[in-house]
DNA sequence: CCGGACGCCTGTCGGC
DNA sequence: TGCCGACAGGCGTCCG
């Protein structure tokens, strides 16, 4: 369920938990995710403090007194605190003990996930090194999106999910931006113009705030089970509503394969 | 450099 | 009911 608003919402429900205590051991039950996670690892943060907590695109960074663990879900990852008492259940593949008698635990089916170890600034890690703007920050605007896009005749939709250009904005929030900012998403990058991106870049903005302020309700309490996210399912606009009616129009919402990605968008609305 | 395709995994769902 | 293919919220890599 990881896209950015929900990245966002666990680091602000974990983060409370998790700063100030100290790493008694990391627990790895399975090694082989995205990438095998480093044997040193381990060795490495245990016995260490949480300085603090951050989140760079979909990664969440745990700066401990030495190094940084580099957090990735994927498709499938969710985390949970936990008593340490607390069994692991199938797809549980690690655990970050901490002494405060909780355990932060990873769970992740499918294994897209992934867990690096720095000990350099994070931000100088290879998967980080190339990102994009945040897009809830200053510097994410309409003339930043249309300067990027300059001739380049890739669709709109993958331009925008593209975490070189921007970061966070995945299947459901690209598609529901560009509903909302009235685009169709196969258009071209390089042919929008500097106004319809700034459309964009604002809906884009409004659709993750939008998505926090709901993640937020739904997963408020990290501590307790798990809080299936569920939260936007009412207010989506065309994601998973393919041949449903547009909100806007009442015509029908259309489905095309966009860049290997399932895209549904109302071609009435959408120029 | 750019755009598009591929593959990594497991779980679920719809159709037959 | 059971089987099978399609598909799933990501993203790095490879190829032309």
């Amino acid at each position: 369920m990881p896209e950015l608003p929900e990245v966002e919402t666990a680091l602000r429900g974990l983060r409370p938990h998790l700063v100030g205590t100290r790493v008694l051991a990391l627990v790895v039950r399975e090694r082989r995710l995205r990438y095998p996670i480093p044997l040193a690892a381990e060795a490495a943060v245990a016995g260490h403090r949480i300085r603090d907590v951050r989140r760079r695109a979909k990664y969440l960074l745990f700066e401990l007194e030495q190094g940084t663990l580099l957090l990735h879900l994927g498709m499938s990852g969710s985390l949970r605190l936990v008593s340490a008492r607390i069994p692991p259940t199938r797809h549980d593949h690690l655990d970050l003990v901490l002494d405060s008698g909780l355990c932060l635990r990873l769970r992740d089916p499918r294994r897209f996930g992934a867990l690096l170890w720095t000990d350099a600034p994070a931000e100088a890690h290879p998967l980080l090194r190339d990102l994009g703007c945040e897009p809830l920050t200053a510097g994410f605007d309409g003339r930043y999106l249309y300067r990027l896009a300059t001739g380049r005749r890739i669709a709109v939709k993958p331009y925008i999910m593209d975490s070189r250009i921007v970061v966070g904005v995945g299947n459901i929030y690209a598609s529901e931006a560009l509903h909302l900012a009235g685009i169709h998403p196969s258009r071209a990058a390089g042919r929008i113009s500097e106004r319809r991106y700034q459309r964009l870049a604002g809906a884009i903005r409004q659709v993750l705030r939008d998505a926090i302020q709901q993640g937020g309700t739904s997963l408020r309490d990290f501590v307790q089970e798990d809080g299936e996210p569920g939260y936007f399912r009412q207010s989506l606009r065309v994601y998973g509503r393919q041949g449903q009616p547009c909100r806007g129009c009442g015509g029908v919402l259309r489905g095309q394969r966009i860049g290997q990605r399932s895209s549904v968008y109302c071609p009435r609305c959408q120029r």
